[in-house]
DNA sequence: GTCTATAAGATGATAGAC
DNA sequence: GTCTATCATCTTATAGAC
């Protein structure tokens, strides 16, 4: 701990390849994952151009630590929600994150679901390290809905993961931040209904 | 008709742009918009490479030709559901076409939802053009949803399209046609409860 | 009116200096 | 171990030949 204090490099190294991966994902959320240049990650980052390659021996292995570093944020997110007591409550605190976060869905798209359809496109493997974002999320509700007693568990977290994130896509299209709420909201009443009957 | 069957010329023109549109969008459809390349574009429609600039001033030029495309598809598409009876049965064929179209889903998502997605980050004006698509079909499933007595028909026709979307780029990640399917069935039966209910 | 040859610029990647 | 200078390639776009 103290040892790694006093020398700066590997604080330094780590620091930049922390901000090249925090810059990748912000700017491929935003410009998109073709569109997104290394050039634009490292001057985002506040690193040398061609000193990327250090970091990352291509841009598809800094795409691939994109995709890692939202995994972990996704894997964080179901594991604060099973704080709440019921299955109910956790799902509908999943459907609230895409509601908390209207603004940037409605401005830049769902932060996962577009890197899911980008990269769902390819064919060199990249497509099937992404849609793990999807697969935790899914796996996680159908556990949730087969608590709540329903064998088709596996359907409705489909259903439930499709909703919002088709919401998120119009909402995005439409530029409207209310859409994503209110669908948000219709979402809630759903799993209301559920849990009721 | 006769006059211009003889002069090739003005056939050949008018088969090449047509040509380059097709290929355009079938291109941007499986590759993506910022992908696909002029050079790919001209091969496919077998027309020379530079000479794409001799139909279309710019690249955005030839999107904005692919839009207008899909759009007149689109409207061609509810034109038709038009002759169905009842509300009901118009909306639920409208759902049905994406459970046709669930191979194509599956292997290179939904061609409006990916062209809506893509355009939808750019601000050059090219995506308040996109979103028309959406549009269309948001305003015409409205209409159904009012006829059948729903006072809140806007937010039930993007929920519909939402769901369809949703399903769309959830089987397009999982390369899963039955996924498409499967939600679409039960986006049937939603839209059957409400016109029962 | 149609197409070829090529320019101008950007991009991913590398070789090698420090 | 870290970074600079540069390459090879590709992409959009244009000037001008036919």
């Amino acid at each position: 701990m103290t040892s790694s204090e006093t020398t700066d490099s590997p604080i330094e190294r780590a620091g930049k390849r922390e901000r090249l991966v925090a810059s990748a994902g912000d700017l491929m959320h935003r410009l998109g994952v073709p569109a997104t240049t290394l050039a634009q990650v490292a001057e985002a980052a506040d690193v040398p151009v061609g000193n990327v390659y250090y970091y990352f021996k291509t841009k598809d292995d800094l795409i691939r630590a994109v995709i890692d570093d939202r995994a972990a944020g996704v894997r964080g997110m179901l594991a604060a929600f099973e704080q709440r007591r019921s299955p109910a409550t956790r799902l509908k605190a999943l459907v609230r994150h895409w509601s908390d976060m209207r603004e940037v869905v409605a401005r830049n798209g769902c932060p996962i679901g577009t890197l899911c359809t980008e990269l769902g496109r390819r064919e060199d493997g990249l497509e099937a390290e992404s849609v793990v974002l999807f697969r935790l999320i899914v796996d996680w509700a159908e556990a949730q809905f087969r608590l709540l007693g329903r064998r088709d568990g596996h359907d409705q977290a489909v259903t439930l993961l499709a909703g919002v994130q088709g919401a998120a896509q119009l909402s995005h299209a439409f530029g409207d931040p209310d859409l994503m709420a209110t669908q948000a909201r219709a979402l809630e009443r759903w799993i209301d209904a559920m849990s009721a009957g």
